[in-house]
DNA sequence: ATTCTGACGTGGG
DNA sequence: CCCCACGCCAGAA
């Protein structure tokens, strides 16, 4: 358990995403305290593919950007899902990021990923 | 074992 | 604000 190997602690956190909501790999990455491995979060995700639960449409970059939306089934599932939630999608970025961004950190307790 | 890549992030100009 | 270069680490070839 506690050997969670780091994708898994990944989906941890992205199934904990609440609707309608959205985070940064790299919100993940530092609440996994690897802030580092923001890459590997997105890694994780790419496995994800192989776990349905996982609303990785909801974990964007820094930016707000779709930037793994290329790697969806559909070219623009992702947004498609996210746009369903009720977030807006234009150009590939999320508007009002800013508001509909989800950190973790912040609303996750401090620790108890382990289960 | 080594090498490369990659759904990122930060810093500097 | 934009663009460029570096770092970082885990998994795949």
């Amino acid at each position: 358990m506690a050997e969670a190997g780091f994708f898994e602690k990944v989906y941890r956190v992205a199934v904990q995403i609440p609707y309608g909501r959205v985070t940064s790999y790299g919100a993940i990455a530092k609440y996994l305290g690897a802030a580092k491995s923001a890459r590997m979060v997105g890694w994780a995700m790419n496995a994800s593919g192989k776990h349905p639960s996982i609303p990785a449409h909801r974990v964007v970059n820094r930016k707000g950007l779709l930037t793994g939306k290329h790697h969806f089934k559909g070219t623009n599932l992702m947004q498609q899902l996210l746009e369903s939630e009720g977030v807006e999608v234009l150009e590939n970025q999320v508007q009002n990021f800013e508001t509909l961004f989800w950190d973790p950190m912040l609303h996750l307790p401090p620790f108890e990923i382990e289960a």
